[in-house]
RNA sequence: CGGGGCGUGGCGCAGUUUGGUAGCGUGUCUGAAUGGGGUUCAGAAGGUCGCAGGUUCAAAUCCUGUCGCCCCGACCA
């Protein structure tokens, strides 16, 4: 590709709304363009990249046994009703009416359409396992996007749904799922961490996210060095150290004024962790509280998934007045009328210090069981960094992380609500056990750019690269550009793609665009390099270049290529 | 949806407080010189100042409304 005829200008500058590396590089070298918030198009250098990370994929999942197929993007309402999102999902699920005002929606992931395909095409466990995939461009209308390609409304996804006839198959087969995450970043230079994360809105019996660690992250990461334990903080699980307070008869304290817990621990002469917390949260449209000790912090996710609601918010303080409680000083202690939901921390602890629930008072002495208590005692607690590992004691660490893929064990959940059955070879009609698998395409790129860039620009990893080489045309001379014309011939005749600088500009031009898009090797052709019959290669990642004679120029990148795909191979 | 901010040639910005009919850098085009890290000189094109009302002799500037975009939070397969 001739750069002068290259559909794309580079930037000298980013735009200022432009916030991550990844963006401000992709729009600057001219792979992307933005249409409206979320929304991008692609160039042809970009799409290139895209091209290049779709084969990857394809391969990876095809040597899984995955089938490509491609499902629609616009699906009839009903589907969506049959499984029940069409009620659950808010307006992130873009709907809208047809000609003839039949209710349809975009397609933001196609469980229902893969598992009505299912239910038509599967009649026999000799059909089972099977596992499909498609590649293939999904809406959802976030609340908000940012981050340029990492968080979007439209975007391209890898989605894959496996089959199984029962949850056995589902665990057998799970782990190659990881595997092929595990090469397809490897192979894209992306160094990802696989992390237990919440079922979210999918539902199901397991999950688990394939992270970027990043400062530039959404996603908060709960990770131990010492064995590898690594979880979403919305599942992460820690311990919390032992229980310390001592036994002592419940006894009512004065504590005018003192409301959140480092006051009354401070008033009172007391550690934070000697305090019981009791935060009052809406679940349903219901008081709850939820109860954990002072100098830890509730995880809501965690706590509404144990509560088995969607989600859980604080109430308000004109709800707990409604409600006959009193803010600071809220309790489980000697009341009756509320649900109690106990932390696992406040089960050991002996004397604790807790609100009285009367304005100005807390008891001292609280103890679970004996003055409060609660059937349901849970996990409930965020891990703090620097807590012990649940599996081996190690010390945890958080970091932020951006999601580039998932891998869901749904169980039973659409096969159910949709009624997609097998008959075994019993001849018992049995539910498809599923599971679904995501990558996000366009974050993926985002990804490779956070990992592969310098001040002056990309560095793509070869096997993602538009082009394996940039081939820099230095200065007018007819010597020179005869030169360039017949390298750049060379290399296509041998199949090696390259984008050829043809332009009429300055050295500084062509070098700090080359940086700036990021091709792995620059080969520059020169009068001062011709006059030894040679040209100088340089990968995009070294300090310096070579000087390479020019009848040994095909042989020296052939070899260069050859020698980096090998690093990337599975 | 809550909080904050921004909309002025492709991109980055000034001008808005104190109304007087739009400017700088970069990019683009033409010509010339230059030719190893965004080179130089000369000339040129390009803007209904997001949009709609209003105030005024006069609005980028003041008022009202509206749309778009960004950041933080809530939310998120």
């Amino acid at each position: 590709m001739r750069l002068s005829q290259l559909f794309a200008r580079t930037w000298r500058e980013a735009p200022a709304d432009a916030e991550l590396v990844s963006h401000q590089l992709m729009l600057r070298a001219g792979y992307i363009r933005r249409l409206a918030a979320g929304i991008y198009s692609y160039l042809p250098l970009g799409w290139r990249v895209m091209r290049n990370i779709q084969e990857i994929i394809r391969q990876e999942m095809d040597a899984i046994g995955g089938q490509e197929i491609n499902m629609p993007v616009v699906h009839p309402a009903e589907l969506w009703q049959e499984s029940g999102r069409w009620y659950d999902i808010g307006p992130e699920l873009a709907r809208f009416k047809d000609r003839v005002g039949r209710d349809m929606v975009l397609g933001m992931t196609h469980e229902e359409v893969v598992t009505d395909l299912a239910r038509r095409e599967v009649d026999s466990y000799r059909q089972l396992p099977f596992m499909v995939y498609q590649i293939q461009t999904k809406f959802r209308d976030e609340p908000r996007s940012r981050g340029g390609l990492i968080r979007v409304r439209e975007f391209m996804m890898k989605d894959g749904y496996s089959f199984h006839p029962d949850q056995e198959d589902l665990d057998r087969y799970y782990p190659s799922v990881c595997q092929a995450y595990f090469n397809i970043c490897r192979r894209c230079g992306v160094d990802v961490a696989m992390v237990a994360s919440d079922v979210g809105m999918m539902g199901g019996t397991g999950a688990h996210e394939f992270m970027l660690v990043t400062a530039a992250g959404e996603d908060t990461l709960v990770l131990c060095r010492r064995c590898g334990y690594a979880a979403n903080q919305d599942v992460a699980q820690s311990q919390r150290g032992d229980a310390l307070s001592p036994s002592a008869p419940l006894r009512e304290v004065a504590t005018p004024e003192k409301k959140d817990v480092v006051e009354v621990a401070r008033f009172l002469a007391a550690e934070p962790r000697g305090v019981l917390k009791t935060l009052v949260v809406v679940a349903d449209g219901k008081p709850v509280m939820a109860c954990i000790r002072g100098d830890l912090e509730v995880n809501e996710r965690k706590l509404a998934n144990c509560l088995g609601v969607g989600d859980v918010r604080l109430a308000h303080d004109e709800e707990l007045v409604g409600w006959g409680m009193v803010a600071g000083y809220v309790s489980p202690v000697g009341q009756a009328h509320c649900r109690v939901i106990a932390d696992l921390s406040v089960v050991e602890e002996q004397g604790l210090i807790a609100g009285a629930n009367r304005e100005g008072y807390h008891y001292t002495g609280a103890r679970f069981g004996r003055d409060f208590s609660t059937p349901e005692v849970i996990d409930m607690a965020a891990a703090r960094p620097g807590d012990a590992c649940v599996e081996c004691g190690g010390s945890l660490e958080l970091a932020r992380g951006v999601e580039i893929g998932n891998t869901f064990k749904l169980g039973l959940k659409y096969s159910r609500s949709m009624g997609a059955h097998y008959l075994d070879s019993e001849g018992a009609e049995k539910p498809l056990v599923m599971g679904c698998y995501g990558i996000g395409l366009g974050r993926l790129a985002a990804c490779v750019v956070e990992s592969h860039h310098d001040d002056k620009g990309i560095i793509w990893p070869l096997p993602v690269a538009p082009y394996p080489v940039h081939l820099v045309a230095l200065g007018t001379g007819e010597d020179v550009v005869a030169a360039a014309a017949g390298i750049y011939e060379q290399l296509n005749a041998s199949g090696i793609s390259c984008i050829y600088d043809d332009r009429n500009a300055s050295a500084g031009v062509k070098f700090n665009d080359a940086d700036l898009m990021g091709m792995p090797l620059r080969i520059t052709v020169s009068k001062r390099n011709l006059k030894e019959s040679a040209v100088e290669i340089k990968p995009r990642s070294a300090e310096s270049a070579s000087s390479v004679a020019l009848d040994a120029m095909l042989g020296y990148v052939q070899d260069w290529i050859d020698h980096q795909m090998a690093r990337y191979k599975p």
